[in-house]
DNA sequence: AAACCAACCGAAAAGGTTTTCTGAATGTAT
DNA sequence: ATACATTCAGAAAACCTTTTCGGTTGGTTT
């Protein structure tokens, strides 16, 4: 049954209703809502009831209009069903969230035509800045360059230098990773990651080839076993590697799932974790770190995080003030069950 | 090194610009730009190319202070980390983001005083209309009352009947998950399930139940086994129910990490999927179901689905047309190598 | 008593767009 | 040539708030 909606809404407040109701002009109620000191403390009260009787809202539209800075930001990511824009996305909202912004949030699906429009949309809903927020580490192109608001793009770069960008250190991340399965006692590392083709793939890769150089080390097998994200990946190359190189000791993986598929293929291959073989996995991502036999230690990128700071930076290229280039933050290990020091 | 941006916006180009540079008045430029039919062709066309030089784009605060709708809604969430509140928010977006509309994203945390303040800061913003998406299907208090634009609750459904609310079918999906065993040939059907404080897995029960009993048979066990939402509960379930039912040939998990764990046991325990065994889980999580061994058919929720759909009956709404109550709307199984029927 | 000061309030402009109504110009019918 | 219809352009109001500046009131100083 459909009905015509009776909305009992006749409109909602607007300052010429508190005014007349608190028997004031609209100059003195603006000013004593807004707390400016031109008005006598009674009269505040009256106005500041009147309001409330009103359930008076401002008018955000009108305000923007007036003072040109509307308080809203717009969020721009390419893909919502990846897993890594949503939680820069939150920490991001967060950020804003605290003080007086609100937040538009655009998916372009990674297609360049609808970025295009949601970019012309934002711009003409007058937001003060963008945030714009990729789902992986590889450079993308830069918005078209005549956009009249400061523009931060997190995780996925800019490729211009002299755009503002956050990402996440995955070199700084390879070497934390190794450098956390030596200090458990390990020395015969294998690396397996997933699609050669993500620079983030490439970045860890070589960070934690870095890592076993600096200790005089050499990764098993002597390069790093790319494949695809995928559980299956880590199971037939967990088993490859144990077949081809019997004494490896630890297992640095490029993704959890990865990670899931190694620890897998060792329990039927009855290798002892953490006993025998220590496993580290990337991204934290809990689903799978905690329902992991044992419980999977992993690099945590920190993406909140990143989100978090990259709304600060919007705020400050919002007050003028522009740090240009590429800011790398640094990941940090969660240790669990998986990697434990040896005895 | 920190600068001050030499930003090179003067101003945002403005229709009074647009109507100098093509020598005409505002009112023409505004009646040229919007398809009016007041303007001659010639003179439409220089406006035209006039707002093309200056890539002029209308001031939506001022239109939307002029006419009322500002074409922004707001969507409401409570968890962003939970994963079912982001595929319905990618339905709304999608719906709205095909029209005129952009989407002020606020997460509230699950607590009611946050979410109050976003609602005022929505309001003050003017949106034309809010989606709440809750992530569980238990339903939710309603906004507080005086809310003067239309409200449609998604996945957690409001607790006023009067209100709009789109949630999923989960009777419905139990009976679905039952009857896709059963015609797969299997007879003894075990129920594993989590958290019984939620509304989902008693709903899921109890179409289980009813399905089973359409048939003229019952669950194992004579009831659901509920626990957690987890592998290990799955694990631990199917190693007890093997144990004491040991002609078990057919489960349906309540969700995909528990099936996760039952496929993990029953391999362990030498009980052929789908062969000897068929298992079915919930939530269809490709992640989990596309790496798991074998690959799981699942219930799949359609929450984008159920997200546009929200979307549309906020428009609906909005243009004044109101169809209250709780809308369900149905799942779908997604068959993979873990059910196949027996031959 | 005159001049001055402080405290408070209100009128008005500005911000950018849409829409209505009036006005001008051109063309058509008588 | 006059009356009239038609087509197009512009002036102005409206939307709601903030802020500046001028004005009023009452009290204080010389």
């Amino acid at each position: 049954m459909t009905t015509q909606s009776g909305s009992a809404s006749p409109r909602a407040a607007t300052l010429t209703d508190v005014a007349r109701l608190a028997g004031v002009s609209i100059a003195t109620a603006s000013k004593a809502i807004n707390g400016r000191d031109q008005v006598k403390a009674e009269t505040r009260l009256r106005v500041l009831e009147a309001a409330e009787r009103l359930s008076f809202a401002p008018n955000a539209l009108a305000r923007g209009l007036l003072k040109g800075r509307t308080g809203t930001v717009g969020l721009l990511t390419s893909d919502l069903e990846g897993r890594f824009s949503i939680p820069v996305l939150m920490g991001a909202e967060d950020a804003f969230g605290a003080g007086r912004v609100s937040v538009f949030l655009c998916d372009a699906r990674g297609d360049a035509i609808r970025e295009q429009h949601h970019v012309r949309a934002l711009l003409s809903r007058r937001v003060d800045g963008l945030i714009v927020v990729g789902s992986r580490t590889d450079p993308r192109p830069p918005l078209s360059a005549d956009v009249p608001v400061p523009v931060v793009y997190a995780y996925a770069p800019s490729e211009d230098a002299s755009d503002v960008s956050i990402t996440a250190d995955n070199v700084g991340a390879g070497r934390l990773a190794v450098e956390h399965l030596l200090s458990c006692g390990r020395r015969r590392v294998a690396h397996v990651s997933g699609d050669p083709g993500y620079k983030a793939a490439q970045d860890r890769a070589a960070g934690a080839a870095a890592a076993m150089t600096a200790a005089g080390l050499e990764l098993v097998g002597g390069q790093t076993f790319f494949g695809s994200w995928s559980e299956g990946w880590g199971r037939g190359a967990a088993r490859m590697i144990v077949e081809q190189h019997g004494d490896v000791d630890a297992f640095f993986c490029g993704s959890d799932q990865i990670a899931r598929g190694v620890l897998d293929a060792l329990r039927e291959l009855g290798r002892d974790v953490p006993g025998e073989v220590s496993v580290i996995g990337f991204d934290n991502w809990e689903v799978l770190t905690t329902n992991a036999r044992p419980q999977l230690t992993s690099v945590d990128m920190n993406l909140e995080r990143l989100g978090r700071v990259a709304a600060q930076r919007l705020f400050a290229a919002i007050d003028g003030t522009v740090r240009p280039g590429v800011e790398e933050l640094p990941c940090r290990v969660v240790t669990r069950a998986s990697t434990v020091p040896i005895s």
